[in-house]
DNA sequence: CAGTGAGCGAGCTTCCGCTTGACTT
């Protein structure tokens, strides 16, 4: 039997250090937390200290009973979790769970899983730091404090079941607010000017104006001018210029790069990213350090001579920006850098090869460049047209991987390219000058992403919370993530032309410019991150209320605290007296004295009947109504659709909502009636719903478009039907998404492998239907009733 | 896959951070 149990946070790093320690060391893992405050309102005992109350949650039940089981056993226990507060805590909880008395545990730390730093680690033990605990402790009591006080008054204000905390409340905030910024941004129109200059003969220096003209009289007034104007390059300068590679990937990082390159959600983005770590490809993909270990530092050096040859190699350490980072491991990097793929399905493969490249990248040297910048002058003019080109003299860490950036702007997205030789003083030819009409940018829309980016920088949630998070809050429908249609949007085009390519402009006839109009796509949205109603209402109530915690910096300043409590600089019953006092009073007199929390906006008068319309949020949802509830008359209500908002709705639009339910004659002796539903418009028919394509308004669908809808969905109804039953018309074998089932009434019935579905019988699907009620599939449910 | 939206009251919901399964439609 080992005398040695050493017990880390995660099985994979078990293995790992296993085959690392002799048969001396039994090496175990705990699964992260194996204990957290009861369920309950009774878990803090506030008069009493902010006492707490633990419980083994029972999915842990078997892991603590096993570690108490080798526990006993062992002389000495080696606590080696992470070198951070909840590694710490963790500790200490498996100290108090198995009991351990104080000799016969060792405290050891080690930021990588190589053998040289566990052996130095083992070498080096100390015991449980108590204030670190204590600080962790302080963190679990105010998270909880905030977030079961707060829910309790949602319930109360907006509506049950809504919950509020220090992390998802702002992770809402910030994009009910940037949603406000984007509604109350109006472009501005701008003409940028352009210009293609001919060099010996062929079309190929692109210039562009400096400044931009707001006015179209100025444009015009411009392009004018150069009709006769004579074109030459009034100064040449090159100066070279660098880029360097970006730091390895943190969990942050990876989920940015992973939704920007490979469209990856970051809920996704961790999953594969788990199935790396845990069959060894990756180090731990829960991470906010930069930092590459020696061994990693020296394998990459390797590897990047042996594939590129050394003056590609430049050892960099980099440094974590943010303060709030805890570093308890390393960045995530491939284990062996010479392993260039993973075998596995295409996500795993990609992400792979992104995090392999820039682990590569990293550590590679800068890509070298000549920049030239030229600019013309204008014989009639004083300003001068500007031409950037860019050469690349060494490529560096391009060779491997080139970062992206979030901003498509069309100012940057146009690749510089080389430039043709050109001298000083030299005249140029030109082909053609534009101005076009550009409209500045709203504030971007958060995508997932882009939202944990923000998120870190403001220090709020750590790198095992930002998927949960940003779930949670599209859970509770805070937020949605969706694709919106753009809006066409016109633009004007002046062009002076060159009516025959040999002419020269100043010989063109009348020097005519060309006006035109183009229309382009604004606004569409891809996979973005929207506010609900409900998540505005509640935001508001809360930054009302709850301005304190709503702050970007509350996080930043309680962590301040959590430090200073680690460090034994501060009392932490002492912190949590101080903020719960004056929060507690606050939650007190909001209940007291808040009103309900509607989000109620009047939009006017309805013209037809001059009763008031009104729109807010009730149970089911954002809602209109219309009239006044009274003895004589009821008030009709109608929801809201799809994108719409009780925020940005009009009156006019508000009232069409009211056009529908809509009867639009019959079929087969049955009414038909559109509507919209929670999956979108349908028409409803002898008591079956037909939903309406996407691309037709409900509002304008009659009697004979109806019917062919019907038909329609009929036809590939019986298409997907494989066999159907006199018995009972309602069970029917039925091709579905994943292979022929049994639709047994309003229940699907999994047909066995093996069997072919056209030849079952109406008995068999009774006999199946039957098994498949016999064993309902256990849903791993939480919950006691 | 509709509609509903008052008010009562029982009993429920809810936080953040650390880990990995066992679930299938």
């Amino acid at each position: 039997m080992a005398k040695n149990l050493l017990i880390v946070e995660s099985p994979a790093k078990a293995k790992t250090i296993e085959g690392y320690l002799g048969p001396d060391f039994l090496v175990k893992s705990s699964y992260g937390h194996i204990r957290d405050l009861v369920k309950g309102d009774d878990a803090i005992d506030i008069e009493n200290a902010f006492s707490q109350k633990y419980e083994v949650p029972s999915e842990k039940k078997a892991v603590v009973e096993e570690l108490k089981r080798l526990a006993k056993k062992a002389e000495i226990i080696w606590l080696a979790t992470d070198e951070d507060r909840e590694g710490e805590a963790i500790s200490w909880h498996l100290a108090e769970v198995l009991k351990l008395p104080d000799d016969k545990i060792k405290r050891i730390v080690f930021h990588e899983i190589t053998k040289p730093a566990i052996l130095s680690a083992i070498q080096n033990p100390r015991q449980i730091d108590y204030d670190l605990v204590r600080a962790q402790q302080a963190r679990r009591v105010l998270d909880r404090l905030v977030g079961f006080e707060l829910s309790p008054v949602l319930w109360k204000k907006v509506k049950p079941s809504l919950s509020a905390g220090r992390v998802q409340s702002v992770a809402v905030r910030l994009i009910v607010e940037r949603e406000r910024e984007i509604n109350a941004f109006t472009a501005e129109a701008q003409f940028r000017v352009t210009a293609v200059f001919r060099v010996d003969g062929k079309a190929v220096l692109k210039a562009e104006l400096p400044r931009r003209f707001r006015q179209v009289e100025e444009a015009e007034e411009f392009l004018a001018s150069c009709i006769s104007a004579e074109f030459k390059v009034n100064s040449l300068e090159v100066r070279p210029a660098k880029r360097s590679p970006a730091a390895p990937f943190t969990t942050s990082t990876l989920q940015q790069e992973a939704s920007r390159k490979l469209g990856f959600s970051v809920s996704r983005t961790m999953l594969v990213a788990q199935k790396l770590y845990e069959s060894g490809k990756i180090t731990y993909m829960r991470t906010d350090s930069v930092n590459l270990s020696d061994t990693a530092l020296e394998g990459a050096r390797q590897e990047i001579s042996k594939a590129y040859g050394d003056k590609y190699h430049k050892l960099r350490q980099y440094k974590t920006k943010s303060a709030s980072a805890q570093e308890a491991h390393e960045a995530i990097r491939p284990t062996y850098f010479g392993q260039h793929t993973v075998e596995g399905d295409a996500a795993a493969q990609r992400l792979y090869e992104l995090i392999w490249k820039r682990a590569i990248a990293s550590q590679m040297s800068e890509a070298q460049f000549e920049k030239t910048s030229v600019k013309i002058g204008i014989s009639t003019r004083e300003e001068e047209l500007q031409a950037e080109g860019e050469v690349l003299k060494f490529d560096g860490f391009l060779k491997v991987y080139m970062e992206s950036t979030d901003e498509e702007d069309e100012n940057t997205s146009e690749v510089k390219g080389m430039l043709p030789p050109l001298n000083q003083g030299q005249s140029l030819e030109l082909e053609q000058m534009q101005a076009t009409e550009r409209f500045s940018r709203s504030p971007a829309r958060y995508t997932e992403a882009s939202l944990v980016k923000k998120l870190e920088e403001l220090g709020i949630g750590r790198p095992s919370t930002y998927a949960p998070t940003i779930s949670t809050i599209q859970k509770r429908g805070y937020v949605i993530k969706e694709d919106r249609d753009g809006k066409p949007r016109e633009y004007r085009i002046l062009t002076l032309p060159t009516p025959d390519k040999t002419q020269s402009l100043a010989k063109f006839p009348e020097g005519k410019i060309k006006k035109e109009t183009a229309t382009e796509i604004t606004g569409a949205e891809k996979n973005k991150l929207f506010p609900s109603d409900v998540g505005a209402v509640v935001n508001d109530f809360l930054m009302q209320h709850f301005n304190g915690i709503m702050d970007y910096n509350f996080t930043a300043s309680v962590e301040k605290e959590f430090d200073e409590i680690a460090q034994g600089m501060k009392e932490w019953t002492r912190m949590l007296e101080d903020f719960y006092g004056p929060f507690h009073k606050n939650v007190e007199e909001t209940i007291e004295n808040a009103g309900k929390a509607t989000g109620e906006r009047e939009l006017g008068l309805d013209p037809v009947s001059g009763k008031r319309v009104a729109v807010r949020i009730g149970r089911y949802g954002p809602f209109v109504q219309l009239g006044e509830s009274s003895e004589e008359e009821k008030p009709r209500y109608a929801s809201l659709r799809g994108s719409q908002s009780i925020e940005t709705i009009g009156l006019e639009e508000a009232l069409e909502l009211f056009k529908l339910p809509k009867k639009i004659g019959s079929f087969e002796e049955k009414e038909m009636q559109v509507n919209i539903g929670r999956f979108g418009p349908y028409i409803q028919h002898d008591k079956k719903f037909y939903s309406i394509p996407k691309d037709m308004e409900p509002l304008d669908i009659a009697e004979e478009k109806a019917i062919e809808i019907i038909l329609e969905k009929r036809k590939k109804d019986a298409e997907k039907t494989i066999k159907t039953f006199e018995e009972n018309p309602d069970v029917k074998v039925l091709n579905g998404r994943w292979g022929p089932f049994i639709a047994f009434g309003k229940q699907n019935v999994k047909i066995p492998k093996g069997t072919d579905p056209a030849s079952l019988s109406y008995e068999d699907c009774v006999k199946l239907s039957e098994e498949a009620k016999a064993n309902p599939k256990s849903k791993p449910k939480r919950k006691k009733s």
